[in-house]
DNA sequence: CTGAAAGCGCTTACAG
DNA sequence: CTGAAAGCGCTTACAG
């Protein structure tokens, strides 16, 4: 029996109290008498009646809205990332406003400006380029902006990644530990931290131990580019014995490639380790070794983060790594006797 | 240079104009001179001004936020279409609030009202299942509901499918004229119309050709479920030559278990056939046959649908199927000379 | 075209 | 604890 809009005015009227009185009752934390409560209660209930949450973002100033921006949707580790985090923050009693973004820095800088006409409370920017003049503009605003799954030193803002630089480092081990000569790259998309991070690892413990990269190719994190990457790769005179690929989502088509159209074996012709453990790579057909990327902590992390500064806007900006460790499949050979 | 928090009155006192002034000069189609609007943008700019959304919305009654609920972000169909379904809105002014939903009705009853809280001006439930009392109470409150990729009949909401009986029947066909005799269905959740629906039309032009169903599980949408389904089917003494998956997300679980727990080959021990065609269908891993689902246009018609329902509340609730093709790849034997 | 004023539905000091 | 009143930042009749 609801109406079309009930106002608390309304809600008033039948309870036979103030305005004020039905707004307090539905504030947490204000006071009113038991009696008021139950008669408010009811009179609400009679009406259908529920606090217009635009009104109350307005003389508050909290929308509890979050604003999260997205891009590479197709590369599952963010649906999943996605979730929890929309999960955890409607728990909280914040919602999430998305957009999604194609990923350069001008249309994310226009995403953001729409953003902030919606008061969000604070954003999270998953995997995108922001701008730092645009980030010096959401602080000017008072609103916290955490990074998900990428880093942006000097820019004041809070990121959460894993700690990638360690996670290349961990590869390169693994794969010279496994005996391997020939040892190539294609990387995440070098505009990105995350990408850069990984490779450096990866290069600076390769050349520790004496080996060199044969091949570095950036595979801007598309499927396309990637199996152009891993045919050019396998195609040379001196192919490489071992292939590690930015993330999962490129090493997926890295393998359907070598396999399935250049009729190689994985792990016996060229071992593939990826970058994530999304869901995928434990599924039989892919049985991808990977570096997981602990995308729960990873996520409460981003969160955590992003509330602390929202309820303490003096808090200074921090810079997170969770580190994740390598999951050994069938993609590529192990070393002898290895342990996790 | 922007003002931590910049109003039209502050605007308005820089350009020497009215607070109504500045307002009209932000909304389209209201009248101002060509030099007060010079005026106001010049001052708006140096102040960084942007109209507060929140504000413009609690008058106008028209918030452009539409609410997007949905579930099993883990069946690549629903990252699709929600990047899909955003990147559409946004471009027609819209912005999308998400719900991620369990999928019990209670739940979802309890977030729809969240939603409303939050004033939408629309509902879009992807595979999501709605309780009709919640659809009636957003018809009072005038809030429009599209369903996407689940119908309600009876429940006076609009809704956006493909046509999941005809597409049912296409894989009895299919499966029948390649000579398959043993046919087998894990279905979608029988909860779910699209379940129903494509069960319904493959059983019945199984019948129509003289076949009998061997079997016919509830794969409950999930990974699991599907995976032992096909353990047992497989472990009969009398096995399916063929299984209809009533969606890609579990067809490939139920490849994976055939082909590598069981040791079986598909499709020449026995054809699979899902249904949805997302991006991994095509993957070489898998060579999945399916039914397309067509996105695209889905996700269209549905915007069109719930802007239509907002612009003109007059208008009545309209139940969209849209037709797509059976994609003919290498998990299913193909009928001689098999054309689409 | 333009300004003064009312009002959207709330929260929150301020008195009592 | 409670009510009257101001005010959040806008849009939109209403006069002029």
């Amino acid at each position: 029996m609801a109406q079309t809009k009930v106002t608390s005015a309304e809600v008033a009227a039948r309870a036979g109290v103030s305005q004020s009185a039905v707004s307090r009752v539905f504030t947490p934390g204000a006071s009113a008498s038991a009696k008021t409560v139950e008669k408010v209660k009811a009179a609400a209930k009679e009406l259908g009646y529920r606090p217009n949450v635009l009104a109350r973002a307005m003389v508050s100033g909290k929308s509890r809205i979050i604003g999260l921006v997205v891009a590479y949707l197709d590369n599952h580790f963010f649906p999943v990332a996605l979730e929890l985090l929309s999960n955890e923050l409607q728990k909280k009693g914040y919602h999430v406003l998305i957009f999604t973004a194609p990923n350069s820095v001008d249309a994310v800088d226009n995403l953001v400006q729409e953003l902030m006409d919606y008061q969000v409370d604070g954003i999270i920017a998953a995997s995108v380029s922001m701008s730092s003049t645009l980030a010096d503009r959401a602080k000017l605003a008072g609103i916290p902006v955490v990074l998900f799954n990428r880093g942006l030193d000097g820019s004041g803002m809070s990121s959460v990644t894993s700690t990638n630089t360690e996670g290349g480092r961990k590869v390169a081990e693994f794969l010279v530990d496994a005996g391997h000569q020939r040892i190539a790259h294609i990387s995440g998309w070098s505009g990105s931290s995350t990408g850069r991070d990984r490779a450096f690892g990866f290069k600076e413990s390769l050349a520790k131990s004496g080996h060199a990269l044969v091949a570095e190719i950036d595979g801007m994190y598309s499927r396309e580019v990637a199996s152009e990457a891993a045919r050019d790769l396998m195609s040379r005179p001196d192919p490489p014995d071992a292939i590690f690929v930015g993330n999962d989502h490129m090493a997926f088509a890295v393998m359907d490639t070598i396999r399935f159209e250049l009729g190689l074996r994985v792990p016996e012709d060229v071992s593939i380790v990826g970058y994530d453990d999304v869901p995928m790579a434990s599924w039989a057909a892919y049985d991808l070794t990977t570096v997981r990327q602990p995308v729960n902590q990873m996520t409460e992390a981003t969160i955590d983060t992003l509330l602390g500064q929202i309820n303490d806007p003096t808090r200074t900006s921090t810079k997170i790594e969770i580190p994740g460790p390598l999951i050994a499949r069938g993609s590529a050979r192990r070393p002898e006797g290895w342990t996790p």
